[in-house]
DNA sequence: ATTGGAGTAGGCGTAAAGAG
DNA sequence: CTCTTTACGCCTACTCCAAT
């Protein structure tokens, strides 16, 4: 559901992810600087102002944004912990968690992020180009647990074989998980649901 | 201490859209 | 067509902070 607290957080939160403030991400996007100003955001009588549709078409632009990504910034579910547990994508593999998924092992360390959430949340700090386009070199990957998966989404997986993969969920069956890779290859692989250990949404990422 | 840039608050005007 | 509503741009004033 669209709220209007809601649409307004993922506009900080958009501003945020790109090291920028609001009234930054307004003049980036060619609108004027205060067109997200907090005192902007409600009339005088109280009622509450929502930004135009055009205005989020143009900070989406802006920032190479997908609207499915913008609109997963509005939930609670998106939201970050303070501080996470975070590992390289160039190291990682399944020693790196424990059976219930969630991270163990000393090579994890405490990175800190603006906002606070779901404590199951971890990082995945991206240490080469194989993600690129969709994720840079030295950008953190957010991954939450606790969020549902649905077509579309990136996801992190961790198979059998101790894979640990981050991928475009294709298709997800009672049998197989298809995925697709994010570096626009476009590979496809199928993952039989007894083979994966854990599939978890990535929620968010900050450079 | 001064200066300049960035960010923000708030007032006002404008254009567009909808209602009557 | 007129009136009302609303998002947004323009503008001024102010605060904060870093650089000089």
């Amino acid at each position: 559901m669209l709220t209007h607290e809601g649409i307004w957080t993922a506009i900080d939160r958009l501003a945020a992810k790109h090291g920028l403030s609001p009234s930054a991400l307004a003049r980036r996007s060619g609108l004027d600087p205060t067109a997200f100003n907090k005192s902007k955001r409600c009339a005088r009588s109280g009622k509450a102002r929502w930004p135009s549709t055009e205005s989020i078409a143009k900070i989406l632009t802006a920032t190479e944004t997908r609207m499915c990504d913008f609109v997963a910034m509005m939930h609670s579910e998106a939201i970050m912990p303070s501080r996470l547990h975070s590992v390289p994508t160039g190291m990682v593999n399944a020693r790196h968690f424990d059976e219930l998924g969630r991270p163990d092992g000393d090579d994890w360390e405490q990175v800190d992020f603006p906002c606070g959430g779901d404590p199951a949340a971890f990082a995945l700090e991206v240490t080469d180009d194989s993600l690129a386009p969709a994720f840079r070199n030295g950008e953190f990957i957010i991954v939450c647990p606790s969020a549902e998966c649905r077509r579309g989404d990136r996801v992190a997986i961790c198979t059998d074989d101790g894979e640990v993969l981050v991928m475009e969920l294709v298709r997800r069956t009672a049998r197989r998980v298809s995925l697709r890779s994010l570096n626009g290859a476009g590979t496809e692989r199928t993952v039989d649901r007894k083979n994966l250990r854990w599939l978890y949404r990535v929620a968010w990422s900050q450079y």
